[in-house]
DNA sequence: TTAGGGGTAGCT
DNA sequence: AGCTACCCCTAA
């Protein structure tokens, strides 16, 4: 494959929502295993896009170990282990929807997710095997003799920690990821094509400097190990710093992502023709670059923010038939972002402390100090919902400010 | 990572 | 108004 169809590759890979084929699958079909960037790519996508609908299960799972085993040479992320963990209690608490262990396919899903899959995982010594999932393992499997124990892990949300963590993670993924090659060449053309001056300030502003924007070749390779911020990062500084982004900053945003939309025309056009009426099965025919006027009164699922270039682009360039690629949406699923207003912070639902809190906090102090993480750590099942700063807020409220 | 100051929201 | 839970920030 060339460097031109990588890109495309890379492209598609990290961009297509709400896709017809998976990711991976798609990774898979284009014959790519050389290449682990664009394999970690697919399956960040893949997992952004289960998250996205909210489908925490066990093929998350599966991506997980495929994260972790794609990033073998180094060390494992904290927050990959994290999500790893509550996913796998996610996935087993779903089988816990009867009133006692015995019934339903409890059982059956202790036994594939912590007797054969961690299992696998502890005979390859994976990091993903922590003390907290340990921990897990032994409080579920005491869970099948003890309907005390059952039902406390039927009744904890689970599924809040299992999500804030995927989330957590792919928010470092990406970030890692950088942009896709395909984003920093429209940059570069688009600043080129602009006011000298304008470009250097605003290459500042994205953490770019005037040689960058002139240096070609060596940015493709070398520059994505950077930390450069990708049309995704703007979004998400439009999500979370909404008042500070200047119009200007939104105006860029969107040129870029038309620059885009221009150059990917011209590469992916002639070959999607040809694979549409090859009807070949190489992946790529199954993604949608077809013009879909219709999709543009689409439902907005986010906070109804004018940031979709759709309805402006499509004005300025009338006439021209230009694929269809979606806005990326915000990754950010957490209930404690998703409705923050503007302004003022938002502020989780307040739920009160219960005896069994308060006690197992009192006991963590006596065992461990102050020290709110292993506290946390010894007991995540009474603390699921708690963090670090919760335990310590409570305690000084214990004590009396 | 933790401590602590200072603040807000929601409830009674 | 007072209390509690929670948030944000800064310093160590």
């Amino acid at each position: 494959m060339g460097v031109i169809e990588i890109w495309v590759a890379e492209f598609v890979l990290r961009r297509h929502q709400n896709p017809r084929v998976y990711a991976t699958s798609l990774f898979s079909a284009l014959k790519l295993d050389d290449c682990p960037k664009l394999k970690t790519s697919a399956v960040v996508r893949d997992m952004s896009n289960s998250l996205i609908r909210g489908q925490v299960d066990e093929r998350m799972l599966d991506l997980l170990e495929v994260l972790e085993k794609l990033q073998e040479d180094s060390v494992t992320m904290e927050s990959l282990k994290s999500a790893y963990c509550w996913t796998a209690v996610e996935c087993t608490l779903r089988f816990m929807w009867p009133e006692t262990a015995s019934d339903g396919f409890f059982g059956e899903a202790l036994e594939r997710i912590w007797g054969k899959r961690i299992g696998i995982l502890k005979v390859r010594e994976s990091d993903l095997v922590t003390p907290e999932l340990l921990k897990w393992e032994s409080d579920l499997k005491m869970a099948v003799e003890e309907p005390d124990m059952y039902q406390k892990i039927r009744e904890t949300n689970i599924r809040y920690n299992a999500i804030s963590h995927l989330n957590q993670l792919l928010k470092e993924q990406w970030a890692l990821l950088g942009c896709s090659s395909l984003e920093l060449e429209a940059r570069k053309w688009f600043l080129k094509r602009k006011d000298p001056n304008a470009a250097r300030e605003r290459g500042k502003h994205y953490g770019y400097s005037g040689e960058e924007v002139n240096d070609v070749e060596d940015t493709v390779n070398e520059q994505e190990q950077e930390r450069e911020p990708s049309l995704d990062t703007v979004n998400e500084q439009e999500q979370e710093h909404e008042p500070s982004l200047d119009k200007a900053d939104i105006t860029v945003a969107r040129e870029l992502k038309d620059c885009l939309l221009e150059i990917i025309q011209g590469l992916v056009e002639p070959s999607t023709r040809q694979g549409q009426e090859n009807n070949n099965a190489t992946g790529l025919s199954s993604v949608d670059v077809s013009p879909q006027p219709d999709r543009a009164n689409r439902t907005e699922t986010g906070r109804g923010r004018a940031e979709d270039s759709q309805g402006t682009s499509s004005s300025s360039l009338s006439g021209r038939v230009r694929p269809y690629l979606p806005t990326p949406k915000p990754l950010n699923v957490s209930s404690l972002k998703k409705d923050k207003p503007a302004k003022t912070g938002f502020k989780r639902p307040v739920r009160h402390w219960t005896p069994e809190e308060v006690q197992a906090l009192r006991d963590g102090v006596k065992e461990y100090g102050k020290s709110w993480k292993d506290i946390k750590k010894s007991n995540p099942l009474v603390f699921a919902a708690r963090t670090e700063v919760n335990l310590k807020d409570k305690w000084r409220n214990l004590i009396g400010r």
